[in-house]
DNA sequence: ATGCAACATTATTTCGAAATTTCTTCCGTC
DNA sequence: GACGGAAGAAATTTCGAAATAATGTTGCAT
């Protein structure tokens, strides 16, 4: 999504960002410098700066003299990023509703569009990679028109926190009672409409249906 | 506030993002690596993560070879920011009002005491370091009832970022048209009291207040 | 005089090793 | 047999210099 490109520790961050998000370095688990500069091919230097910004960001964690470890998973956790995720995203969207454009409208249209002919599973119980990107795609469109950069910042690194915990959800991504493309769907459909209210509770209800099946995979998991 | 100690980097962090937020640092400016080593004497990766995090932040810019400079100010900006932080803070206060419990109340009276007991200026024209650190712990107490440590720390780190503008109200700190403790004072009564909705209008009025004043401010000096 | 290209300078970025701190293990003592 | 502590190992953090990219300058040709 953000490709900076230029110097390495950049390359690295980005790397490290998608190691991560993707559930290849586990949550909680320590992170050796070593370990990475070997995996990444550079020197520690540039581990440790890109590590710096992740803790920053608030998926890793700094032990000052004791290095990073991933940001640690828990059920209260998942809980208060998700209600303030609803805030923070369902706000913005009542404002795309409000003052988002034909540009708006378009752009959201077009990632719907890229959404819905997308499969969800690539093969053997593996989630396309391409599918988190559109997914991700579609409610940053969503958002966009909202008309404020910070708000649309906050949104989206709240939202690539809560991608963490898709982790949990390997196994029973395909949950019988919901109809997730038919969600989105709806999403945009209201958005169109500009159905304000609408569109607000809508969201909040598809935010709110990830994180119950979550909490409900981590409470028979014993989390 | 946060004087995370341990290692150098955090040293160096925290110093700069002082310097930064008390305006030693113009907005704007570039910040030359070696400059910086030399005034905090330490190695230049140790202020180059310092400036890394700094810019993950938001408080400084990074420009990929290029280094770093400090965040440009503008009154679009501010209007955003201050957009933001009424949404934001607005919605923290309300949840501590419906939520927080004694220990809240106890720390937030606490807090407005040392506010009230702390003079704004210093000397000639110079803004009290004191105060700000106290108007600070205010604004904290003030949301640390919400129950949501994500939403606390959007709402401080946003806050944050509203204080590299204060830069711009050196002259006219006494704005005549307003009684800022009086404003504390009310806001510490209406918490108390449990008066969410006035409570939300109050800081949403107190906050607008000063962005008011700064905006009106960079009209005259032309920006 | 102006545009351009090669060169020199400056600043950023990366590296690999030294210095410091923390973790582990092993030994002696109670 | 357990507790305490020192020596050793491992990992993080810092440094100073080498490599790399950007900037500024000079000289040449148009």
């Amino acid at each position: 999504m953000a490709p900076e490109t230029g110097t390495r520790s950049n390359a690295v961050f980005d790397r490290l960002r998608a190691d991560v998000l993707g559930g290849r370095l586990a949550p909680g688990s320590k992170l050796k410098l070593a370990m990475l500069g070997a995996r990444y091919e550079v020197s520690l230097s540039v581990v440790r700066e890109a590590l710096s910004r992740l803790a920053e960001q608030g998926l890793v964690v700094a032990h000052p003299q004791r290095g990073f470890s991933v940001m640690a998973l828990s059920p209260e956790d998942l809980t208060d990023l998700t209600n303030t995720r609803i805030d923070l995203e369902t706000l913005a969207a009542r404002r795309s509703v409000e003052h988002g454009d034909l540009a708006w409208e378009t752009a959201l249209v077009a990632a719907h569009h890229t959404l819905a002919g997308t499969s969800l599973m690539a093969g053997e119980g593996e989630v396309n990679e391409g599918w988190i990107d559109a997914h991700r795609a579609f409610h940053h469109a969503l958002v966009a028109g909202c008309g404020s950069p910070r708000l649309q910042g906050l949104a989206t690194g709240l939202r690539d926190a809560a991608e963490l915990y898709r982790i949990w959800s390997t196994s029973l991504t395909h949950d019988t009672k919901r109809d997730v493309p038919a969600e989105h769907a709806r999403l945009l459909e209201l958005a169109i409409a500009r159905d304000a209210d609408g569109l607000v509770a809508a969201l909040a209800a598809h935010i709110q249906g990830t994180t119950d099946m979550l909490l409900r995979y981590a409470a028979e998991a014993g989390l």
